[in-house]
This record gives structure tokens, C-alpha cells and sequence, in this order.
DNA sequence: CATGAATGAGGTTTCATTCAT
DNA sequence: AATGAATGAAACCTCATTCAT
């Protein structure tokens, strides 16, 4: 990479830093592009050399843990489809569940944010975002049910208890109104309201996290 | 009530429901004092008059819920405290949940606001509120554990995990992506969650809402 | 008028002229609200209260014109289609004349605004405010060939060149690029140029202007 | 010409084309130097090698036409002073005008731009030009009128009503409301125009144009 | 020669809030 | 009690121009 580029991507990281951090502290909607430059150590028509305006950065930020999301769900997917025996589909399981926490951490501050403005209306991109993300975990436990490895019931009103439980439990983490043990703690605690929701007996080995 | 005060509490009522139809709409951020005070049918300056400001407003539109959940569970500490047996304790706890799924319904618009909100920057009085209102179940369900009602544990991660639970059904029932076959499904549903959370074996007789 | 109409009837007038005077002197593009609101003695907002932007004050400047222009023409059209003999259509082409003079007259600046922005891409309704009266000249002058008052020809040929030569006179008087020795003689003018044009050589007596 | 002096040509060329169909279809305030840059095919900066600044590209664009358009003012100046009788007078004169028509036609759309400028506030330097024009025009009038080819009067009045007479149908003409049949009849209508105006009735051969 | 990143002034518009009527 | 005119801060975005590479 040559110089200018270099400085180019180093800029563009700075922005999304800093527009983490802003829209963090006073949320999408009050926090300035003015703001942002600054902060990025640059003055306000720079910023829209990098990004189309402030919805934009938006989602530049949250797409860095999104994206990598969604990859990883088509991934899961395939293997899923490939999936032979109940073992193999559990192993899928445990695997995804160790990338999202792995994912969550890595972008802790992008996942504390979407938390934020989820629900809001500053962003309506992002119940869609979120919709999506619901309807891959129903399929995948319909799957699960389907293939016996769990209880049968509804499996819509099943995850959706779940992704609730684990939500709030990683939302008072970041926020800091609860502290775990251990990092990995977390991927367990999901794992045990997953096997009392979903009635698994099975034996389900730790997955080590981080 | 005299003809004045009558009148000026019908102004109230009218701003409290405009405002929270807007807020609801638009969130609070976008929406203007300008289009609630025309929408409750008065001009901009009247609106000072009954509130001191947007802010205000807004606290007075979510207090409608949130100040007789509080004032409820005031009520349900004094009748725990003097509870003397488990039978006592769990009936405490059925009439408890029975209340807030008909506060929840009496409500059903203020709550969406309240999850529109609750993570955003907009309104930081909210964390508290629901911080508040964490340490209050909390608190309830330590009293069931200590009492031997329900299966011992960490009271505060069972808590959450069942807060959160609820919360998200509600939140898609309130969205409309999720449509439960009668109202009062959602009470038997939570029910269902707190009993596998917490290992409650009791036979729990269904009560009635609405 | 109350008070509270008259005071904003003030500033409403207060803005049409600061605007109409720094259309002229900057052009429409780079004339800024901000300049426009301070020159009439608000604030930025304010101007607002009176106008949807700049573009609608534009038009309602130019509009204290070609309101009445137009207006005048309908007038002119009842009348024509009321005249019975050549003189009598004569007759009102001479009134329509003299009144179109004392509007410019009246309307000096605005005039001169128009002049400066017709061609441009700044108002894009101006040309279609522009082709209108072309339209409306060509009828009359169609008109008048029709009933044998002048030498036929192409209406629409004779009608261009008239107006051109008298919005060329009339832009270098507005200018101070051309001085006439009394305020009627552009009337006068016009009147020869559209003799000469049109093979007029009935005797037409002169109508006092202002 | 080397290799180096011709691509700098081209390029210049190049943005003289760009930026007369970019101030053509949008106004010269409206026009961003980026879109001409980029439109000739060249980067933002590059643009000001060739160029001071966007008020220095308008000059070069209608100097195409202006500049030439000069040349041969002066240059029938010459040839007027030269001219011994009537008829020689009369012959630079029409020669004058079949040139005018044809610089007229070459430079179409630089015409039309100077029309759409002219008036404005954008670029100043434009009514200077015009008034430049209007003095030849005038002189060459005044001369004609001093020599007894044409019938006696204000030089200038008459002059003025010409050129705003051919001016207008001009402009209709490139606006393409007015179609005319062949493009040697505008030449032929100002000749029209003229010898009604001026009370010319020398036998005037038409000249053929283009 | 050519580039395009960087700047920052400048423009439009919205809105919470005050205050004279 | 009610009004709505007035304010001015603040936000977004564009663009001519400079300058290091």
C-alpha cells in the first residue's frame, strides 16, 4: 500500500472510531459531523471525502460487526445443509455460538451501540437488519427440532425467548451493571438458558472462548 | 372540579396523548413541540404552559406506566414482607405478574415508546428507571430463592435471562411480528419461561388478565 | 389591521423589497437569506416565518409584476373580444400599451430583475411566465392582422421583434445606459417601432403616461 | 506543434467543450469546477493548470466567440472608413451581416450561453462586452445615417431596437420555439427588420449564408 | 505534468424556547 | 389563559481553491 493510500485507510479508521465513540456518548441523532472530524483530527468537508454523510458512517460502523455476522450465518448455513448426524448439527451449533461471542467481543462497543439505537427511530435500517437476524436463529432451531436433537414446540417463540435472555444478560455486561467471572462465562450462561428453554440433556462439552 | 381545572386537565390529557403518539412515531429526537402542541389543538406557547418542555413531557408520558409499576411494587415488597408462608409468597408473585401484563396492556403504546427509548441517549432518566426496576425483581426472586420456593441459583443472571425473555416477546407482539392466539397468552408464556428458568415444579393455576 | 397585522404586514414588505433589492444587486443565486433577513432587520429564522425560502420570495417579488401584467392581459382579452370596429380594437391596444408602461414604471426594479434572471437557470419558472406573454402578444397581433388594422404577415415573426426592441429600449433605460428626455417617450418609441413593423399609418394620438 | 504543446491543446480543448455544455445546461453558478474537471477527463487540480478558476474558463468559452466577433468589428471599421460611396458602404454592410449570422451559427451554443448570462450578476464582464458591441453597432448606424443611405434619426435608438429585435428572435430561435425554414432566414428577417427600422429601400440582394 | 486529499467559508433550513400582546 | 412572532444556535452539505505527493 503506498503512502497516500495508507494515510487514506488510516483517516477512514479514525472516522470510524471516533463515530463509534460519539455515537456511543450521545447517540446517532445528536452526535455532529462536525463532531466526528474533529474528533478525527479533521476539518468537516473531509469527512464527506469518506463517507456519503452521517447515516453513512452509521453504517460503515455497524457493518463491521454485520457484516461479519451475516458471513458467518451463511457459513453456518452450508454446514448445517452438509450436517449428517444430530452430533454433527450440535457441533454446528456449539461452533456458532462461540463465533458470536468471539464476533460480540471483538466489536463490543459496535454491539453496545446497536443496542442502543435498535430499537429507536434514528435508523430504521436496523430492524431489518435485525428481523433477518431473527428469522436465521428461528431456522436453525426449527432445524434442531426437526432433526430431534431438542424438545419440540414453537421454535419462532423458543428463540426468540432466547436471543431476549441472551441480550439482556450481554446488554448489562457492556454496560457494566454486571460482571461475569471470565469472558467465556458468558457463552455458558447462553448455553444453559438454551438447554433449559430447549430441554437439551445432551452433554455439552465447554467451548473455549477468546 | 371547576370549570377551569377541568379544562386544563383536558389540555393535559390531550398533550400527554399527542406526545406520545409522536414520540411514538417519529421518536422523541424529530419530534417537534411545534406538531404536538398543533396536534392537541393549541398553539406553540401553550404548550409551556402545562409543560416545561419537550423533556418534560416526555417524563410525564412514560411516568403513566412507569409511576403505578413503581407504586405496585411498593404494594408487593409490603405484602412479601408479610407473607409467612410459601403458598403466600407465590400467590404474591402470580397476582405481581398478573398486574404488569395489565399495566402492560392499559399501556401498550407508552411500553413500545419505553423500548423505543430505553437505549437510546435521548432520555438518560430511563436507565435509571429500568435499573430500578432490575433490582426490584432481583430482589423478588432472591426472597423466592431464599425461601425455598424456586431452585436455588444466582438470583441477578436469572432475573435478567427472564426479563430479557419477556421483553422481547412483548417487544414483537407490540411490533406486530409476532401474533399470540389470545392476550393473555403472553402472561401464560412468561410463566412458562420463569418456570423452566428457575425450576419451579409447582402447579401453577393460569389467571386470568384482562 | 390590528397591530399585530399591520406590524407583520411591515416586515412582509420589509423583506420584499431588501430581497428585491439584493436579487439586483447580486443575483438570485448568490443573494443569501441571511443577508436578505438582516437587511430587512431579523433574524435568520424569522425570514422563515414569512417565506418558504428563497425561491418563494423570488416569486413573490416578481410576482408584485406579473400579477397585475397578467391580470391585465385577461382584461385586454374580455375587451378585444368585446370590440366591434378596428377603432375600438385599436383603442385597446393603445390603453393595453400605456398600461403596460405605467406597470414597468411602477415596477422599475422588478422589471430589471426579471431582465437579469429571464435567461438564466436560476428560476426555471420565469421562462414559462416569459413564453405565456409571448403567447398572449402573438394573439392580439394576430388578432389586429385579422381584422385588417395593419399589414399581414407572420404574427408570431412581427410580435418577437416588436417585443424584442422594446425590452431592449426598455433594459437600457432601466440600466442608465440610455437616457429619454420624459418618462412617456418609451411609450412613444414603442409605438413607432410597432408602426414600423407592422405598417401601421393610421393616426395614432398620443397617450399621456404617469 | 510538439507532442507536449498538442495534448495540452487537446486538453484545454477539451475543457473549453466541458464547460460550455456544463454552464449551458446548469448556469455558471451552478456549474462545479469537479464536473467540468471530470467530464473533460481529468482530475480537480489538473484543471487549474489550464485555467485560473472557473470565472477565467467562462472568459475563454465566450471568448471563442467574442474575441472574433471583435476582430471583424474592428476590421469593418476599416473597411467603412475605406469605403468612398453609397454603394460600397452598403456592400460592407451586408457583408458584415452574412458574417455576423455565420459566427452566429459556429459558435450556437456559446451564443446561447452569453444569452443566458448576460443579464445576470454572475460574470460582470459580460455587460462591458455588450456595451462595447452596442457603441460599433451605434457608430456604424450614425455613419450610415451621416453618408444619407438610410433615413435620418437617433442612431442609437435605432440601433438598439435591431439588435434587441434580432436578439430575440435569435434566442427563440436557439431555444427552439421559433423554427424557421431555412437557416438563412434569420439573416433575411434582421435584413427585413432592418430596412423597415432604417426606411432602407435599396434594392437589397440576399446573401447566401453557410 | 497530474493528482486528489484537505480545507473552511458559506448557504439553507429546523426548532426549542421566550415574551409581548 | 392563550397566542404566535421572534430569536439564534446548530445541523447538514457543497465547493473553489491550495498543495504535498
Amino acid at each position: 500500500m503506498g503512502r497516500r493510500e495508507e494515510n487514506k485507510a488510516r483517516k477512514r479508521a479514525a472516522l470510524l472510531q471516533t463515530g463509534l465513540a460519539m455515537f456511543l456518548d450521545q447517540g446517532v441523532a445528536s452526535a455532529s459531523v462536525e463532531q466526528i472530524a474533529a474528533g478525527a483530527g479533521m476539518a468537516r468537508g473531509t469527512f464527506y471525502l469518506y463517507f456519503d454523510g452521517k447515516d453513512a458512517l452509521f453504517e460503515a460502523v455497524i457493518g463491521q460487526f454485520f457484516d461479519p455476522l451475516m458471513a458467518m450465518f451463511d457459513d453456518v448455513e452450508a454446514q448445517l445443509d452438509a450436517a449428517k448426524t444430530p452430533e454433527a448439527c450440535l457441533q454446528v451449533y456449539q461452533i456458532m455460538a462461540a463465533r458470536i461471542v468471539m464476533l460480540g467481543m471483538t466489536w463490543r462497543d459496535v454491539v453496545l451501540l446497536v443496542f442502543q439505537e435498535m430499537r429507536g427511530q434514528s435508523v430504521p435500517g436496523l430492524r431489518t437488519r435485525e428481523r433477518a437476524l431473527i428469522e436465521r436463529i428461528t431456522s436453525l432451531t426449527q432445524l434442531a427440532m426437526d432433526r430431534g436433537l431438542v424438545r419440540k414446540g414453537d421454535a419462532r417463540l423458543a428463540s426468540l425467548v432466547i436471543l431476549g435472555a441472551i441480550e439482556r444478560l450481554y446488554y448489562e455486561v457492556l454496560v457494566g451493571d454486571l460482571t461475569l467471572k471470565e469472558p467465556g462465562e458468558l457463552a455458558t450462561e447462553a448455553t444453559v438458558v438454551l438447554s433449559r428453554i430447549l430441554g437439551l440433556d445432551l452433554e455439552m462439552p465447554r467451548i473455549p472462548v477468546g
